[in-house]
DNA sequence: TGTACATCAGTGAACGCGCGTTCACTGATGTAC
DNA sequence: TGTACATCAGTGAACGCGCGTTCACTGATGTAC
């Protein structure tokens, strides 16, 4: 039967939000359609009145994916915002909850193997996070956004190695970049 | 027909080599067994005489991926080695050859969302490559392992980043990581 | 404001397709004598 | 060394399954008068 109006938007973000926590924890090929309908509440057969196709809805996840994850970022650029940052990224926690985690931790590698519109938009996202993070620093802008893109370069690789690696390996790695951040601080 | 024990170790060892370049190219579920067994010049329903599973290949094929990649670092571990090797890593070659390259920063996020026995196999590997960067570095053991850790890191993220990313960020993400590695030394 | 009708969000069955895996078969290899 | 037979690597058709996508249908919503 026909909803609102206003019922098809809350629909349509309640798709979105559950894709962008379900394609993180499985990934793009691993979350389906009808898990992200599931999801949110509905069957199936409903999901082409919302995107065209799967990949259109990959978009709009990641999208919502990189704004939820940079909030904290973005709404404070202190020093010390960036270090909570920091020290929720090399957590266990985000380690045991991709959903609701870096998406570029979580999916980077399949979108390296899609198509270049997606490429685009994860790019758009990796600038944000890099801009937000060299707010948070010192020194000239062109220095502070090498040292955000290293930065953040060694936590996306600190928790792809760490997710892959049996536990041992995980909390080594982990202990190793957080003392890393002591150091340099 | 029948082949002799020779040609079936041969015909092995091409399965392996075959799984080795597809899955980092295509990731895990990307490349199916019917691609690797016609790339390995065989058709795809004598694939089970090698192995019991697409599982079973994969840890196969992985180990045999992280020997490839660490040739170079475990037959000569002085520290102009490893500059070439972090000059390798960060290169445009790098990024546009995943089937050749860094099995960390080609399959970690679908090794991160498999069976134990992968992640136990995977994190051997990880360990192999930080101890052949901590070979090459200077200080006591355990502040060589953490530098190499923390080295590895970053290598690994930017890969994924830039691969994941537009050209432009791209270029951008690996030049200011080739500049961090200058600025160290 | 009421009424008649067109619209369309959501449902659930169905589609074609590629996948991992199984199987009957072939014929050269390896072995027992 | 030669022969007869069992083994088994490789082939190609077939399987069951889950996927993305399509479709006919339903009935409440939105709109024209």
């Amino acid at each position: 039967m026909r909803v609102s109006r206003e019922e098809k938007d809350k629909s349509h973000a309640r798709i979105i939000a559950s894709a962008s926590r379900l394609f993180r924890e499985r990934g793009l090929g691993g979350a389906s359609v009808g898990d992200v309908m599931l999801h949110a509440g509905l069957t199936h057969g409903g999901f082409y009145k919302h995107f065209e196709t799967k990949d259109g809805l990959a978009e709009s996840a990641m999208a919502a994916a990189f704004s939820d994850f940079l909030h904290l970022l973005e709404t404070d650029n202190s020093h010390e915002a960036f270090v909570t940052f920091r020290a929720l990224y090399l957590s266990d926690g985000h380690k045991a909850n991709p959903g609701i985690g870096c998406p570029v931790a979580a999916l980077g590698q399949e979108v390296a193997r899609g198509a270049d519109a997606l490429k685009a938009s994860f790019g758009a996202g990796v600038n944000r996070v890099v801009s937000a993070i060299a707010q948070s620093m010192k020194g000239s802008a062109s220095a502070r956004r090498t040292a955000a893109i290293r930065e953040f370069s060694m936590l996306v690789g600190a928790m792809v190695i760490a997710r892959a690696s049996d536990d041992a390996t995980a909390k080594e790695v982990l202990a190793a970049c957080r003392e890393g951040a002591r150091d340099a601080h």
